[in-house]
DNA sequence: GTCTTCTATTCACATTTGTTAAGGAGCAGC
DNA sequence: GCTGCTCCTTAACAAATGTGAATAGAAGAC
């Protein structure tokens, strides 16, 4: 049964419910698998987009680079989530994407994406639906990297990270797996590296937060949305209305 | 001739050419035009989509606010740009949306975007690409909010204005109107006001700008893109590919 | 026209964040 | 068990940016 309990799927069917034809579709696109290990480029800025991916398991981030080396990390991508959907529309991408951990991922042709815009709607809402929720996570991002201090970005990042990873149950308990340098957190949340370094000491220090190893503890995710002014409506992890299933059925 | 030559009709025809009968929808959608003053939330974080908008003149900013006041500009909204277009998907915004200036618009229901995407593919792929590019603008004000400094900011935003406003005729030899404060530059490069305006103060004693009112003139683009690092792919000004209009024609 | 309110500008000073440097813990390879 | 990595941690200091306050010109209200 591991077809029906895929990352992806279980992110789509927390947003719309599906039917078995539209699950055997996912599991067609997620037949393919293959292996990464960490730190491996999947997209390159400036370069042709190799197709669309779903990544199975492991971590990766989506990130911009300046020509001096700095770089900007957009996004994380979680296991569930896709990259390079835009290879159906741009012919080079502005990002890249790689993985941070060894990690289990399907690419395929734009082309299939097409193909699901026609067979099967609801996958089409979906995945428009998950379009424009990474949009609104690069604008929450880009609120915070403008508008929050340090100790509340990396309060909201934890936060973001915990609600995401809730969706495809790699959290529970307001505990997680966080395969992450300070580094990586450094180039997330626009900071130096010492700078994380010192604002996850205060986070553990003030109780709000345990670490060991990898593993992390949000002892208080109250306290901590207070202090982050986080609000998950951007996140939009509510059921997609009827209404607007509707709409992309007959649009489609 | 009015319609044809609307900051929207231009800003798709730099993408996909269109044929007589899309460019009648464009115009059908544009009919009805609304006349809206500065300062005017046009949609309200927080709050039911109105409907899908398009700008037809005047300036626009598109917001997050923190419940303390802080609030960071996502993206700007120029002439020929959509906003609501989620209202399809997502019954709240998680964003608001003001004009800065006196503005003229049309408000219309997803319904007529579904509508467009069942009858006029190449605009559902002009569309189409008009939200991926958000997204790239918007993964780029992050990367330049978490990596840049103020200077190189400022100088990164005009360059982004500049290559935007030249799409919809705005802009020429390199002047354009920027009806704009400081607190809202501020705003949008993630600065406090005063420090927005000696940012401001250096770039006119680099001699790399000039400023008349609200008149603006890059002196010199070449060395403003170095001192940004700017690389206009994000902006995906090209047109798009036959194969990419074909997938959508064949996909909707 | 006069009065108010915005907006731009600058100063002096406070704070946050970055930089450089150094040491230590953990781990892979030998 | 050593050696060389990578990553975490801290300290001292430097630089960038924010804050509060004051002034002046410009624009809008009446």
């Amino acid at each position: 049964m591991p077809t029906k309990t895929s990352p992806l799927i279980k992110k789509i069917e927390a947003v719309v419910p599906l039917q078995t034809d539209e699950r055997d579709f996912i599991a067609e696109l997620e037949r393919d698998r293959r292996t990464v290990s960490a730190r491996t480029d999947l997209v390159k800025q400036g370069e042709k987009y190799p197709g669309v991916g779903i990544l199975h398991s492991g971590w990766a981030i989506r990130y911009k680079s300046l020509s001096d080396g700095r770089r900007q990390i957009v996004n994380f991508l979680l296991p569930g989530d896709a990259f390079g959907l835009f290879a159906n529309l741009f012919e080079l991408s502005d990002h890249s994407v790689a993985t941070l951990t060894d990690a289990s991922l399907s690419v395929f042709s734009p082309d299939l994406v097409a193909e699901m815009y026609r067979k099967h709607p609801k996958l089409a809402a979906a995945f428009a639906w998950f379009s424009a929720r990474e949009e609104a996570i690069i604008a929450e991002r880009a609120t915070g990297l403008g508008q929050r201090t340090a100790f509340e970005r990396m309060a909201h990042m934890l936060l973001e990270l915990l609600k995401r990873l809730e969706v495809v149950s790699l959290a529970n308990d307001n505990k997680f797996e966080l395969p992450v340098t300070q580094e990586i957190l450094a180039d997330t949340l626009g900071l130096s590296l010492v700078h994380a370094n010192r604002t996850m000491r205060k986070l553990r220090e003030s109780g709000l937060i345990e670490i060991e190893g990898q593993n992390i503890f949000l002892r208080d995710v109250r306290a901590l949305a207070d202090v982050a002014d986080f609000d998950d409506l951007y996140l939009y992890l509510q059921r997609m209305s009827k209404q607007a299933v509707k709409r992309f059925s007959e649009a489609v």
